[in-house]
DNA sequence: GGCCAGGACACCA
DNA sequence: TGGTGTCATGGC
Protein backbone atom coordinates (compact mmCIF):
# COMPACT_ATOMS: atom_id res chain seq x y z
CA UNK A 1 0.00 0.00 0.00
CA UNK A 2 0.98 3.29 -0.33
CA UNK A 3 1.93 4.59 2.97
CA UNK A 4 4.09 1.33 3.40
CA UNK A 5 2.27 -0.96 5.52
CA UNK A 6 1.57 -4.64 5.66
CA UNK A 7 -1.91 -5.45 6.12
CA UNK A 8 -1.52 -6.74 9.59
CA UNK A 9 -0.29 -3.50 10.48
CA UNK A 10 -3.33 -1.73 9.35
CA UNK A 11 -4.64 -3.60 11.66
CA UNK A 12 -3.02 -3.61 14.82
CA UNK A 13 -2.72 0.38 14.20
CA UNK A 14 -7.09 0.40 13.71
CA UNK A 15 -7.19 -1.99 17.04
CA UNK A 16 -4.72 0.07 18.96
CA UNK A 17 -6.18 3.09 17.59
CA UNK A 18 -9.97 2.34 18.57
CA UNK A 19 -9.55 -0.52 21.13
CA UNK A 20 -12.34 -3.38 21.60
CA UNK A 21 -15.26 -2.70 19.40
CA UNK A 22 -16.88 -5.64 19.31
CA UNK A 23 -16.29 -7.03 15.94
CA UNK A 24 -20.38 -8.16 15.48
CA UNK A 25 -22.91 -8.13 18.62
CA UNK A 26 -24.79 -11.08 19.37
CA UNK A 27 -25.95 -13.30 21.91
CA UNK A 28 -26.56 -16.66 19.60
CA UNK A 29 -25.22 -17.72 15.80
CA UNK A 30 -29.33 -17.65 15.16
CA UNK A 31 -28.75 -14.09 16.20
CA UNK A 32 -26.10 -13.09 14.02
CA UNK A 33 -27.68 -14.69 10.82
CA UNK A 34 -30.52 -12.76 11.21
CA UNK A 35 -28.61 -9.60 11.94
CA UNK A 36 -26.43 -10.04 8.77
CA UNK A 37 -29.84 -10.14 6.78
CA UNK A 38 -31.56 -7.43 8.14
CA UNK A 39 -28.59 -4.95 8.23
CA UNK A 40 -28.28 -4.71 4.17
CA UNK A 41 -28.50 -1.42 3.55
CA UNK A 42 -30.30 -0.35 6.98
CA UNK A 43 -28.64 1.45 10.24
CA UNK A 44 -27.41 -0.76 12.82
CA UNK A 45 -30.08 0.74 14.86
CA UNK A 46 -33.21 -0.07 12.59
CA UNK A 47 -31.48 -3.98 12.51
CA UNK A 48 -31.91 -3.98 16.78
CA UNK A 49 -35.28 -3.04 16.41
CA UNK A 50 -36.29 -5.78 14.52
CA UNK A 51 -33.97 -8.09 16.46
CA UNK A 52 -35.81 -6.94 19.62
CA UNK A 53 -39.16 -8.18 18.07
CA UNK A 54 -37.59 -11.21 16.75
CA UNK A 55 -36.15 -12.28 20.30
CA UNK A 56 -39.49 -11.02 21.79
CA UNK A 57 -41.44 -13.18 19.88
CA UNK A 58 -38.96 -16.49 19.63
CA UNK A 59 -36.49 -16.39 22.27
CA UNK A 60 -34.19 -16.81 18.86
CA UNK A 61 -34.97 -20.37 19.17
CA UNK A 62 -34.25 -21.54 15.76
CA UNK A 63 -37.26 -24.26 15.56
CA UNK A 64 -39.53 -21.62 16.35
CA UNK A 65 -38.36 -18.98 14.07
CA UNK A 66 -37.76 -21.62 11.21
CA UNK A 67 -41.84 -22.44 11.54
CA UNK A 68 -43.00 -18.91 10.79
CA UNK A 69 -44.20 -17.97 7.67
CA UNK A 70 -42.54 -14.44 5.78
CA UNK A 71 -46.01 -13.38 6.36
CA UNK A 72 -46.06 -13.47 10.38
CA UNK A 73 -42.07 -12.51 9.72
CA UNK A 74 -42.99 -9.03 8.67
CA UNK A 75 -44.43 -7.38 11.23
CA UNK A 76 -41.28 -8.48 12.93
CA UNK A 77 -38.45 -7.09 10.80
CA UNK A 78 -40.74 -4.01 9.45
CA UNK A 79 -38.52 -1.77 11.24
CA UNK A 80 -35.15 -2.47 9.39
CA UNK A 81 -36.62 -2.20 5.89
CA UNK A 82 -37.02 -4.37 2.75
CA UNK A 83 -39.29 -6.68 4.32
CA UNK A 84 -40.64 -8.64 1.89
CA UNK A 85 -37.30 -9.53 0.43
CA UNK A 86 -35.78 -10.26 4.04
CA UNK A 87 -38.29 -12.17 5.04
CA UNK A 88 -37.77 -14.38 2.58
CA UNK A 89 -34.63 -14.58 2.81
CA UNK A 90 -35.47 -15.50 6.84
CA UNK A 91 -37.96 -18.17 5.59
CA UNK A 92 -35.71 -20.13 3.28
CA UNK A 93 -32.92 -20.05 5.64
CA UNK A 94 -33.75 -21.47 8.44
CA UNK A 95 -35.73 -24.20 6.39
CA UNK A 96 -32.33 -24.79 5.25
CA UNK A 97 -30.74 -24.89 8.52
CA UNK A 98 -33.16 -27.34 10.33
CA UNK A 99 -32.18 -30.03 7.60
CA UNK A 100 -29.19 -29.90 9.11
CA UNK A 101 -30.96 -30.13 12.77
CA UNK A 102 -29.50 -26.57 13.34
CA UNK A 103 -26.35 -27.86 13.99
CA UNK A 104 -23.98 -25.33 12.54
CA UNK A 105 -20.61 -27.97 12.30
CA UNK A 106 -22.74 -30.34 10.44
CA UNK A 107 -23.49 -27.97 8.01
CA UNK A 108 -19.59 -27.08 7.52
CA UNK A 109 -18.38 -30.97 7.37
CA UNK A 110 -21.34 -31.28 4.67
CA UNK A 111 -19.33 -29.07 2.45
CA UNK A 112 -15.77 -30.67 1.56
CA UNK A 113 -14.39 -26.81 1.16
CA UNK A 114 -15.19 -23.47 2.89
CA UNK A 115 -15.24 -22.35 -1.04
CA UNK A 116 -18.26 -24.96 -1.80
CA UNK A 117 -20.01 -23.98 1.01
CA UNK A 118 -19.88 -19.92 0.11
CA UNK A 119 -20.99 -21.04 -3.44
CA UNK A 120 -23.93 -22.35 -1.26
CA UNK A 121 -24.80 -19.34 0.54
CA UNK A 122 -24.55 -17.13 -2.57
CA UNK A 123 -27.57 -19.65 -4.53
CA UNK A 124 -30.15 -17.92 -1.74
CA UNK A 125 -31.93 -15.17 -2.86
CA UNK A 126 -30.92 -12.26 -0.91
CA UNK A 127 -27.69 -13.37 -0.02
CA UNK A 128 -24.50 -11.64 -1.78
CA UNK A 129 -20.83 -11.32 -1.24
CA UNK A 130 -20.92 -9.58 1.25
CA UNK A 131 -23.57 -11.26 3.39
CA UNK A 132 -21.94 -14.74 2.47
CA UNK A 133 -18.54 -13.26 4.15
CA UNK A 134 -20.28 -12.30 6.90
CA UNK A 135 -21.91 -15.65 7.26
CA UNK A 136 -18.43 -17.57 6.60
CA UNK A 137 -16.63 -15.40 9.16
CA UNK A 138 -19.04 -15.22 12.51
CA UNK A 139 -21.39 -18.61 12.03
CA UNK A 140 -19.55 -20.63 10.07
CA UNK A 141 -15.86 -20.33 11.81
CA UNK A 142 -13.96 -19.38 8.20
CA UNK A 143 -11.26 -16.67 7.99
CA UNK A 144 -12.16 -14.18 5.38
CA UNK A 145 -12.09 -10.65 4.55
CA UNK A 146 -15.27 -8.39 4.26
CA UNK A 147 -14.56 -6.23 1.18
CA UNK A 148 -17.51 -3.43 2.08
CA UNK A 149 -17.98 -0.50 0.88
CA UNK A 150 -15.91 1.12 4.05
CA UNK A 151 -12.79 -1.34 3.57
CA UNK A 152 -13.45 -0.22 -0.22
CA UNK A 153 -12.81 3.32 0.73
CA UNK A 154 -10.36 2.82 3.30
CA UNK A 155 -8.15 0.54 1.07
CA UNK A 156 -8.70 3.07 -1.69
CA UNK A 157 -7.30 5.89 0.15
CA UNK A 158 -4.62 3.78 1.44
CA UNK A 159 -3.38 4.09 -2.34
CA UNK A 160 -4.58 0.22 -2.87
CA UNK A 161 -5.63 -0.26 -6.80
CA UNK A 162 -7.25 -3.54 -6.05
CA UNK A 163 -9.71 -1.50 -3.78
CA UNK A 164 -12.67 -0.95 -6.34
CA UNK A 165 -14.07 -4.14 -6.44
CA UNK A 166 -15.29 -6.62 -4.21
CA UNK A 167 -14.25 -9.99 -4.85
CA UNK A 168 -10.75 -8.02 -6.32
CA UNK A 169 -9.88 -6.70 -2.95
CA UNK A 170 -11.70 -9.85 -0.96
CA UNK A 171 -9.12 -12.08 -2.90
CA UNK A 172 -6.05 -9.43 -3.04
CA UNK A 173 -6.25 -8.96 1.17
CA UNK A 174 -6.64 -12.55 1.82
CA UNK A 175 -3.80 -14.24 0.23
CA UNK A 176 -1.13 -11.70 1.37
CA UNK A 177 -2.37 -11.25 5.33
CA UNK A 178 -1.34 -13.70 8.37
CA UNK A 179 -4.43 -13.26 11.27
CA UNK A 180 -6.12 -15.53 13.51
CA UNK A 181 -9.71 -15.79 12.68
CA UNK A 182 -10.21 -13.85 15.98
CA UNK A 183 -8.34 -11.57 14.46
CA UNK A 184 -9.98 -11.31 10.63
CA UNK A 185 -13.66 -10.66 13.01
CA UNK A 186 -12.28 -7.83 14.73
CA UNK A 187 -10.63 -6.43 11.48
CA UNK A 188 -14.27 -6.19 10.10
CA UNK A 189 -15.26 -4.64 12.99
CA UNK A 190 -12.45 -2.14 13.47
CA UNK A 191 -12.91 -0.81 9.69
CA UNK A 192 -16.84 -0.44 10.17
CA UNK A 193 -16.01 1.74 13.42
CA UNK A 194 -13.34 3.63 11.79
CA UNK A 195 -15.87 3.87 8.54
CA UNK A 196 -18.69 5.25 10.78
CA UNK A 197 -16.20 7.98 12.22
CA UNK A 198 -14.34 9.24 9.19
CA UNK A 199 -15.68 7.65 5.69
CA UNK A 200 -19.47 8.49 5.83
CA UNK A 201 -19.88 11.05 3.54
CA UNK A 202 -16.74 11.25 1.89
CA UNK A 203 -15.15 10.34 -1.35
CA UNK A 204 -12.97 7.61 -1.51
CA UNK A 205 -9.51 9.22 -1.99
CA UNK A 206 -8.60 10.54 1.46
CA UNK A 207 -4.93 9.23 1.66
CA UNK A 208 -3.62 12.35 3.45
CA UNK A 209 -6.46 11.94 5.95
CA UNK A 210 -5.97 8.16 6.18
CA UNK A 211 -2.26 9.00 6.58
CA UNK A 212 -2.60 11.45 9.10
CA UNK A 213 -4.91 9.29 11.48
CA UNK A 214 -2.73 5.85 11.17
CA UNK A 215 0.78 7.82 11.74
CA UNK A 216 -0.84 9.82 14.72
CA UNK A 217 -0.80 6.88 17.02
C1' DG B 1 -38.09 17.09 3.05
C1' DG B 2 -33.99 15.05 1.00
C1' DC B 3 -30.37 11.98 1.92
C1' DC B 4 -28.28 7.88 3.48
C1' DA B 5 -27.43 3.57 6.09
C1' DG B 6 -22.73 -2.50 7.99
C1' DG B 7 -26.77 -4.84 -0.07
C1' DA B 8 -28.77 -7.58 -3.48
C1' DC B 9 -30.88 -8.33 -7.72
C1' DA B 10 -33.21 -7.75 -12.16
C1' DC B 11 -32.78 -5.57 -16.37
C1' DC B 12 -30.45 -3.40 -20.09
C1' DA B 13 -26.98 -2.44 -23.58
C1' DT C 1 -19.02 -6.47 -17.56
C1' DG C 2 -20.76 -2.25 -16.25
C1' DG C 3 -24.29 1.04 -15.26
C1' DT C 4 -28.93 2.01 -13.41
C1' DG C 5 -33.47 1.46 -11.05
C1' DT C 6 -35.81 -0.78 -7.24
C1' DC C 7 -36.70 -2.50 -2.85
C1' DA C 8 -38.37 0.41 2.36
C1' DT C 9 -37.70 2.10 7.09
C1' DG C 10 -35.96 5.47 10.49
C1' DG C 11 -32.87 9.23 11.91
C1' DC C 12 -30.75 13.48 11.01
Amino acid sequence: MKIGITHEELYYLLNKKQGNVGHWPHESPWEIMLGAFLVQNTTWHNTQLSLKKIGDATLFDPEIISKLEPDELVPLIYSSGFHKSKSNLIFTWFKWLAEFNFDKQSVIEAYPTSTILRNHLLTFKGIGNETADVLMLYVFDQKCFIADNYARKLFTGLGCPAANDYLTLKHHVEKSTELELFEWQDFHGQILEYGKHHLVGKGPHQSALFEQYFLEV
